[in-house]
RNA sequence: GGCGGCAUAGCCAAGUGGUAAGGCGACGGUCUGCAAAACCGUUACUCCCCGGUUCGAAUCCGGGUGCCGCCUCCA
């Protein structure tokens, strides 16, 4: 089955066929760094990192563009606010954003560019558009002008016409028309500045993104992505702008993630309207975030509760446990020869029937929330064969090889778990491990007392002890 | 007002013509010195409402109702 896509210009679904065989180009808008990222954030960064990661899988060269907007008029207000050089706002926030990234396992871009590095480009881009005619410049600012673009509006399914009542022409701004957007901005006295045709300035926010996706892609590239709220007017500008620019088309498919809301409402970064992520992370292991992101589909808007981010956790616990229990059994077979036992036989056909579901499910439009719910069908019958017949279970390598390798391929996907798997081995202390010996003694002997006591002392040092035939273990909780 | 989207069990959520995935919770059970954890089972005769098309619709069409987003800050 193909790789299905919707597009958001054309309204629908379409077979994905790379523009050059073989090779994916794609590029996400990525945060314009005046503040600390937050979840609405994360919700575009994740699911464009499973989505890359999912042609990955099936074999692309995959170039993933994720560009760091650094100069705009809210990062120079928020400077001034603190005192401080702009980019000591730009970088705090952008350090904080690989931070994140690196805790919800995203997976580093291949270019992380940044709009100061491309003034170069932008500037060129901008020279090209007034050649054409599609932009002019007044007094050191410079616009694009928008009745040039015949089909301006398309992305967004905007009529031109009906927003004119609602543009609005700023103070100090010379337009033709006021639905014309900057391109380049003169610069006050003190603002970052870079020398232009035009005089000191900075570019205008979108046109960073067209220079940057064209440098780097190429003039058409295959997927371009971002939250559904930059459709207008940062896309459609974006698109705009770039198609001027180059006379082609600009982007194959337009790919953009529902909202995330906060009590019915999107969360903002200007509305102070948003959970930090900093924050989140304190409570919450990447890991859960992750798989809170991905159970819904990225399309859909989303609500952001702690309510939700528990169950996920309750949800993603199921799965490690069965990992866990996988990887004990594994570990008990060593590496004799494998015993074909029924419930092996039931293992493997499983593990193969989830495995095509897994992937019919990402090839129609990445829909990672039905996937996870064909990898909970293999978690179930993996645990309903071990309820049954637990010994057929734990002879058969092949079947519990069967399961442990789709549910390792399907997180190549998904990147639940940032070091592989969760094995039962961990790192125990040894102190925490004498302690065990302690209290299965304790227990042996019937002391119970004592045997609570040192689970309560376990416990105040963050293990749960795990009580079983064979036994008592530990995990960290 | 214009444009886009959504409405599936207590909650979350897949499913776009063939008779309701999955997760959480709840309840019952297994295990256990107790507990926790873990596991098993049960949990929507029905998919917002009303019509229509069809042998057959949660899925398609028409009309309602409700909710959300965008309409130049935004992932």
């Amino acid at each position: 089955m193909p790789l299905r896509v919707y597009d958001t210009l054309k309204q629908k679904k379409t077979d994905f066929v790379p523009i050059h065989p073989g090779k994916v180009g794609m590029y996400v808008c990525g945060m314009t760094v005046q503040d600390k990222p937050h979840m609405g954030h994360m919700l575009a960064f994740v699911s464009g990192d499973m989505i890359r990661r999912y042609l990955m899988y099936l074999g692309f060269d995959v170039v993933y563009v994720q560009n760091f907007t650094d100069i705009d008029d809210k990062i120079i207000d928020r400077a001034t606010k603190e005192g401080v050089d702009y980019r000591v706002v730009v970088e705090r926030n952008i350090e904080a954003y690989h931070r994140i990234a690196r805790e919800v396992n995203i997976l580093p871009a291949t270019h992380y560019p940044y709009a100061t590095h491309h003034i170069p480009e932008i500037i060129a881009m901008v020279e090209t558009l007034i050649a054409k005619g599609h932009a002019y410049a007044v007094d050191g600012d410079v616009y694009f002008r928008v009745r040039t673009k015949p089909d301006y509006g398309k992305l967004s399914k905007r009529d031109i016409d009906d927003l004119i009542s609602g543009s609005r022409v700023e103070v100090g701004e010379k337009k033709e028309d006021p639905l014309d957007f900057a391109l380049w901005k003169a610069s006050k006295p003190g603002e970052p500045a870079w020398d232009s045709p035009w005089g000191k300035g900075r570019p205008g926010w979108h046109i960073e993104c067209s220079a940057m996706a064209v440098k780097i892609l190429g003039e058409t590239v295959d997927f371009h992505g971002g939250g559904e709220d930059l459709i207008f007017p940062h896309h459609e500008n974006e698109l705009a702008q770039s198609e001027c620019a180059t006379g082609k088309e600009f982007v194959r498919s337009w790919m953009h993630n529902g909202l995330l809301n906060l009590r019915g409402q999107k969360m903002s970064k200007s509305t102070g309207h948003f959970f930090a992520m900093e924050d989140v992370l304190k409570e919450f292991r990447g890991g859960v975030v992750r798989f809170y992101l991905l159970s819904t589909h990225f399309r859909s808007q989303m609500e952001f509760s702690r309510e939700r981010l528990e169950n996920a956790r309750a949800a993603l616990e199921r799965l490690e446990n069965a990992c866990r229990s996988m990887d004990e059994r594994l570990g008990r077979l060593g590496s004799g020869p494998s015993v074909s036992t029924p419930a092996g036989r039931k293992l493997v056909e499983a593990a193969r029937e989830a495995k095509t579901r897994f992937l019919e499910a990402m090839d129609d439009d990445f829909n990672s929330a039905g996937a996870i719910g064909h990898l909970f069908d293999l978690i179930k019958t993996y645990n309903v064969l071990l309820d049954q017949d637990e010994a057929s279970v734990a002879q058969s390598r092949e079947g519990l090889e069967a399961v442990w390798s789709a549910l390792t391929e399907f997180d190549r996907i998904l990147g639940l778990f940032k070091n592989g798997l969760p094995r039962t081995q961990e790192d125990i202390p040894a102190d925490v491990q004498k302690l065990v010996a302690d209290r299965n003694k304790a227990k042996q002997e019937k002391n119970f007392q004592l045997a609570d006591e040192i689970r309560r002392q376990l416990n105040d040092q963050g293990f749960v002890i795990l009580d079983t035939h064979s036994g008592s273990t530990v995990r960290r909780r």
